[in-house]
DNA sequence: GCAGATTACCTCAGTGCTAAGGTACTTGGC
DNA sequence: GCCAAGTACCTTAGCACTGAGGTAATCTGC
C-alpha cells in the first residue's frame, strides 16, 4: 500500500534513476505531516477565536511562569519569526486586551510584555483541549514509538542547529 | 543536554503539572524541524532564482514524465494548497516562460499545464543540488534510523488521512 | 566620557496564501 | 433534449509574514 510519498519516489526513480532521492521519503513526509498537524491544531484554536500565532504567544508567556512577563525578543526567538512579526502580533493582542506592554526599567530600549488576566484565563481554557488534540494526533503510535520518534527528531534538530542559543 | 523543546516541557510541568504535555515532545520538534528544513531547502532554491512554490510545481511536472503535462487541479492536490494559490503560481511561472497553459481538449472547463523547455532545463539543473541538500540534512542519521523515521511518519500520515485520494 | 558598534523594537512595502465567490462547461436524472 | 448539480479554474479582499531600513538606547574600547 503506497502513500503519496511512495508514489513520488517511484516517479523519480523512473524519471531520474541517476539520482538517489531516498531522503525524500523522510523529508517529504515530514513536510506533509507538519502541514496536516498544523491544520489539525488550528481547528482547536479556531474554536476559541484564536490563530496559531496568538496561541503561541499566549502559551509562551503562560509557561514562563509568574509574573508571566517576557520581552518581544524572547518571544521572537521562541516563535522563530522576525521582529516585525512579533510587533504585529503584539499590536493585535494588546488591542484585544490579551497582553500589555510596559517599559522595561532595566533597559530603556526595550519593553516588557505581560499576560493580562483575560489572556491568562483564555490560555488556561484552551490548553487542555489543545493537549487533548495532540494526544489524538499521536494515537497511532505506542509510547515506545513516540519516544523513539522524539529522540530521532531531536538528533536532527541538533544537527541543524535548531537548539542553538 | 536539554534542547529547546525539553525546556518547554519542563516549564509546562512546573506550571501545569495536571496536564500530560508529553505529546509536545514529538509535535513541537516536528514543527520546529519542518521550519528549519524548509529554510534550508529554500537556500538551495534561492541560488537558482526559485522559491519553494515554483520548485514544487516544476518538480511535480518533471517527475510526471513525458509529456510533462498536468492539470491545475492535479498540481493543487499534490501541493496541498487552494486553487487560487495554484492559479497565481502558474500566472507567474507562465510569465517567466517556465510553463505554458493550453486548452484541455477533453474537457472545455479545464486547461493543461506543460513544462516548457526552459522549465525542464531549470528543474534538471536544480534537482541534483536539491537532493544533495536533503542528503546533508539527514546526515546525522544512519540508514536504519532514516528508514524507521520514514515508516513512523508514514503511520502518522495515514492515521491523519494524509494519504487519502 | 566619547565615537562607533550593537541591540531592541517598530515601520512599511512586497509576497503568497486562504476563503469566498464568479464564470464557463460538463454530467446525470428525467 | 433539458435543467439542476457538480466541477475546473480564475478573481479578489484580507491576512500574516519577511526583509529592508529607521529610531533610540546601550555597550565597548580607548
Amino acid at each position: 500500500m503506497a502513500d503519496h510519498v511512495d508514489r513520488v519516489l517511484a516517479q523519480w526513480h523512473a524519471e531520474r534513476p541517476d539520482l538517489d532521492v531516498s531522503p525524500m521519503g523522510v523529508i517529504g513526509r515530514l513536510s506533509r505531516l507538519s502541514a496536516l498537524v498544523d491544520a489539525e491544531l488550528r481547528r482547536t484554536f479556531a474554536r476559541h477565536g484564536l490563530d496559531r500565532a496568538t496561541f503561541d504567544v499566549l502559551a509562551t508567556l503562560r509557561r514562563s511562569g509568574p509574573p508571566y512577563r517576557l520581552t518581544p525578543t524572547e518571544l521572537m526567538r521562541s516563535a522563530m519569526v522576525t521582529s516585525g512579526a512579533i510587533t504585529q502580533r503584539l499590536d493585535k493582542m494588546e488591542a484585544r486586551g490579551l497582553v500589555e506592554r510596559t517599559p522595561n526599567e532595566a533597559d530603556g530600549r526595550g519593553v516588557r510584555v505581560r499576560l493580562t488576566e483575560a489572556g491568562g484565563e483564555l490560555i488556561d481554557r484552551v490548553l487542555p483541549e489543545h493537549v487533548e488534540t495532540e494526544h489524538r494526533i499521536l494515537a497511532a503510535l505506542d509510547a515506545d514509538e513516540r519516544d523513539e520518534l522524539a529522540a530521532t527528531l531531536r538528533t536532527l534538530l541538533e544537527s541543524l542547529g535548531g537548539s542553538a542559543p
